[in-house]
DNA sequence: TGAACATATGCTAATATATTCATATGAATG
DNA sequence: CATTCATATGAATATATTAGCATATGTTCA
């Protein structure tokens, strides 16, 4: 707080940006897809890019910004490797995004 | 769902794009501040300038995206125009990011 | 070791998004 | 009804983001 002391509230600046950050990870159809996808648990990058109709470069992209932003985690198995959900809010976030539009 | 079939789980792309869009209202730090200033209830449109120290244009565009969004609600009262959260989602959805990039 | 497979990544083009400026609209008031 | 104040909006610019291609890396196995 010593760089830029804007606030709202009990929020400062850094976090807000941090905030905005994380709403970013869920703020697209590929992400939001995979990130879904995971619900079921770990799944390699192939059976992802089926399970979603997307090719396999896009999924690696986007798969690399979700694990940056902390979302997911991933553990490699000989050749393949495999990707799950390494937060419990993202679950919660996306089930709360979902009853909003379900209304 | 007839116009595409494609769907994961219970899922059809259609909601996935309206659940992507939803979150996009929250992945920008400018629409963040603006929500949560409004967690304090109504306010106008100057009002919400100072707190977030953001241009009269720029915050209206975001007032704008919100409102399309169905996240905000508006009410005029004289020259100005009062603006409030009209989802009680919102703060939900906040709180739970909030939690998350606070651990 | 080299061929085959799975995944990652650099680069680029297309597209989307946010901010600013200038100006328009709309309401109150002398 | 002309001016002032509050807000909205169109257009232009700047910036960010995404997908796709080509290719690199890493792993297995013959």
């Amino acid at each position: 707080m010593t760089e830029n002391d804007y606030m709202i509230k009990d929020l400062g600046e850094e976090e807000l940006l941090e905030l905005a950050d994380l709403f970013k990870m869920f703020a697209d159809s590929t992400r939001i897809k995979i990130l879904y996808d995971l619900f079921d648990g770990e799944k390699n990058v192939s059976e992802i890019c089926e399970d979603i109709e997307m090719n396999q470069s896009a999924v690696s992209h986007q798969l690399k910004a979700l694990r940056t932003g902390k979302l997911i985690k991933s553990r490699r198995e000989g050749k393949a490797v495999y990707y799950s959900l390494d937060d419990d809010h993202v679950k919660t976030i996306i089930e709360m995004g979902k009853e909003h539009i379900e209304e």
